[in-house]
DNA sequence: CAAGAATCGAGAACGATTCTCATTTTCAAT
DNA sequence: ATTGAAAATGAGAATCGTTCTCGATTCTTG
């Protein structure tokens, strides 16, 4: 199986980063391109089958989030799930399940995603703040729980 | 001093749910009615002079969020802060500080919320989900990390 | 191969939050 | 007003996700 884009990519921005990609990274990371959402450390455990201690996969995450290769997002019960950046991974959105508090990845239209874009932009503009970013979270029900 | 309409929305609110408004709980939403973001149960704690016991306070938050009158933010840290629900409050969008991890709220003009409703609704529909709500982050730096 | 840097693994430590339980307060019916 | 049931309180222990510590291991580079 031939290293994949995304791979190198992160191989080369970790690298700039002095950070290492390791097997075990490697492990991590792919299983975030297979996931359709961000992932926690105890739920990439299990799909990884456990093979990597929780110690090191919490570090693993924090510093390839620290290096820009890994995105946080805060969910409910204290739990912080990881996912590509979006410069890997390309811009989204989330919807999030308001019983199970799971996440899963929307994309907006082109169109829709320019209006969002120029909307954020207006309102900082009116606060006097940049905007660095922008996450459009819409609450629902998630297939499982539907 | 008279008890505000807030108030008295909120009372009677809990008091559907079986809940009681104790002056504790007063306390705290009017300690958030006052706030300009969504607040943790330490930082309120230091607002109200720490009159009431951590434990108070974090059942009291979550009795009042189950019940709709207060919601749930996450953020950094696995802290999790509490506002006002909409229907008591509006409906406004956040500010969250890249550096210390602060929250502000941020109201959009009137015609940018109507497109981002549609668009919204947009995106269920084409995703076979019902929105039953949206919040937009948009991610900046605070007046005091500016 | 050797030295230094980065990582790993196991367990302890930490901090936000939740739970337990005995006591106290509130509300409603009498 | 009194009483009894339901709900809330306060203090502390317990929980759970996460971070830290440290000795052992694995790169990487000369």
């Amino acid at each position: 199986m031939t290293t994949s884009s995304v791979d190198q990519q992160i191989r080369s921005r970790l690298g700039d980063a002095g950070v290492r990609y390791t097997t075990g990274r490697q492990r991590v990371t792919s299983a975030l391109v297979a996931s359709d959402g961000p992932r926690s450390a105890a739920e990439l455990q299990t799909q990884l089958g456990s093979a990597i201690p929780l110690s090191s996969l919490y570090r693993s995450l924090a510093v390839m989030a620290s290096a820009g290769v890994l995105a946080p997002h805060h969910g409910s019960q204290g739990v912080t799930r990881y996912e590509l950046a979006e410069w890997l991974s390309g811009h989204h959105h989330h919807l999030v399940c308001i019983d199970c508090g799971s996440v899963d990845d929307i994309e907006l239209p082109d169109a829709l995603e320019a209006t969002l874009h120029e909307l954020v932009d207006t309102v900082a503009d009116e606060g006097h703040f940049v905007a660095l970013g922008h996450a459009l979270e819409v609450e629902g029900r998630c297939k499982a729980c539907k």
